[in-house]
DNA sequence: ATTATTTTGGCAACCGATTGACAAAATCTA
DNA sequence: TAGATTTTGTCAATCGGTTGCCAAAATAAT
């Protein structure tokens, strides 16, 4: 008996700490387990005079519930995930970021994987992680809208920077911020200009190319996609002598990492910005007012992204039968931010 | 019993999906859930054949295991957290990053918290997280000594960028690079400089001034502690003043942020980098090469440390009886990046 | 062929909370 | 004061796995 004791009692004190449990509230309050579980989680539902022994008694204790435990009557975890396609990005430090901020005062827990651009990884760790969250956020994802529908079947979705039948999203207009940026180039007097696209399956690439052909040749220029690429400095830099070649005096790029990449490459090879050369990033990430000169670019506030995102997810999440369509449309918008990169046309 | 059967229904019916059970499992295949948990998670206790079956009428089902269901008995979550101090501070973004891979890698889910630089908020989001989780990594803590050890008493924990007495860490080595980086400044001819420090309460702050000290002693230089400061680039753009009046022809940063924005700032007020003043950070982060001149820095390879952060709490997750000391060292370490902030030393 | 040994699968308790149902107690109504 | 109503606390089932113990079946040893 001793020897099945001992292997008992190691197998289960926690390795370290104690940990108290609804059981020994009951024992120290001499209420019972259920009559705790009320009171600590149904405020009223218990005298009052009760309810403040328990707590007391829970405080005494220094309990916290055992999340695995509630989790699993309730299905409720109080967690949900976020995958972003590259962490390093510096786009997504600000989605991350209001994120984790809406999903702590609510008291979640935040989840975070990343896919690195491949919608194969995005979805081995969605499948890992789904089960373990009440919801989840989805930013600039590359999956398939039908894979998107698919995990929105399984658990509640929050899209942001990409729209999919059916699913929330939070997409910040840019039809202004676009049409402000092309205006701003018409006014420099520029008829020729391109954009540096990002990658194929980016749907977010595809809304920025639509707007902005649309507001060019409204405005009476002439403008070509140059692409597909990836969406990082390395290849805003080797873009360059395609942008030389293409005969423009403007560039839009996909995001700011190219637009970097670009300019500084540019720089280097003797090409001024902006006289030579006006150039628009998408944006404002971090490090893009670095530059000599700085980069314009068409702002997003990112963190109120992720803030909202989060929110429309908390709301679905507290009511069943929320349809995408509820959600509040975003209270931000895109705006061009003029910095250095952008002058008068060269002429002809 | 059709009004309490409907009732029931509506109840454990999932709001979307079904996800299997065991039991779902064990009906389909006609042995016992007992069974076929052995079959899932101990391969070889169960006949060969039965485990086959077994398997493929998971597969059929589509099952996955419930986390929480698993987790109540086992205590294990196959989760682990990661604590950093600022989410937009871009030092983190590659700590994250390797962490991420890391976990992945091992089947690990990452739990993500900011605590914005309040040892306050880092307590709570701890206490918060600590449930759920199997350990925890702290990225440059603001907890004291005291309360990092209580952490480590109730779950595994591995510092990065920190040492306190009995609690694992991974810290590569500044001093060869900050030797070397002093020796940098010295063999330019700089008589005086300074080091504009972080915050009081980073124990890396008073690392890199320790260092910098005992080594710019040795070099036969005078260095003066300018701070403390706030990590930002604001700090940095504030400290200019104080820089000046010092009469320093060198100044080291705590990190990349201040420096590129002592920098930036310097440089709008007209003063020559490094003509008229070198100036070195600590880092090398993203976006400390975009300025003009592009800033010279310590450079760390902070994805690696958050790797190997992630991967000394695995080994310790796996081998309960393990102490802190059987970590490995860090495999590598800070190393001198000189590029356009320094330069020979203005004569007096 | 008989006994000893090992494999294999099932039973049932358990992890820590939640919650519907119900009885006892308290309060209100007539 | 008896009866109706509301409050309050307990019982017991449940969520989905894990695991010690045991008996039956299969295999090995004598």
């Amino acid at each position: 008996m001793t020897e099945s004791e001992k292997t008992e009692a190691a197998q289960h004190a926690p390795r370290r700490g104690s940990a108290a449990t609804i059981y020994d509230i009951a024992k120290l309050s001499g209420f019972n387990p259920s009559t705790v579980s009320r009171a600590l989680t149904t405020p009223g539902r218990i005298n009052s005079k009760t309810e403040a022994k328990i707590k007391a008694a829970a405080k005494e204790l220094n309990y916290q519930v055992n999340p695995f435990a509630r989790a699993l009557p309730t299905g409720r975890t109080k967690m949900i995930a976020i995958i972003i396609s590259d962490i390093t990005n510096p786009v997504f430090f600000n989605v991350v970021r209001g994120a984790e901020i809406a999903a702590a005062v609510e008291g979640y827990t935040l989840v975070i994987a990343e896919s690195q651009e491949s919608s194969t990884n995005e979805a081995e760790a969605l499948q890992r992680i789904l089960p373990t969250v009440d919801g989840v956020v989805l930013v600039t994802t590359r999956l398939s809208d039908e894979e998107v529908q698919d995990i929105n079947r399984q658990k509640p979705v929050v899209l942001i920077n990409r729209k999919v039948p059916g699913v929330a999203d939070v997409v910040p207009s840019h039809e202004e911020g676009i049409a402000d940026a092309v205006r701003h180039l018409a006014d420099l007097g520029h008829k020729h200009i391109a954009f540096l696209s990002g990658p194929r399956a980016s749907w977010m690439n595809s809304e920025r190319w639509t707007n902005l052909m649309k507001n060019a040749v409204k405005a009476g220029m002439t403008i070509v996609e140059i692409g597909p690429n990836d969406p990082t400095l390395e290849a805003g830099r080797l873009a360059v002598d395609r942008i030389k070649a293409a005969g423009v005096t403007a560039v839009f790029t996909y995001n700011d990492l190219m637009g970097i990449g670009l300019l500084r490459e540019a720089v280097a090879q003797g090409i001024r910005i902006p006289e030579d050369l006006s150039l628009i990033g998408f944006d404002n990430i971090f490090g893009s007012d670095f530059t000599s000169p700085p980069l314009s670019t068409v702002h997003l506030d990112l963190q109120q992204s992720g803030k909202e995102g989060v929110t429309a997810l908390m709301s679905m999440l507290s009511n069943e039968d929320m349809t995408p369509e509820d959600i509040p449309a975003p209270q931000h918008k895109a705006s061009l931010l003029v910095r250095g990169s952008t002058a008068k046309a060269k002429k002809a």
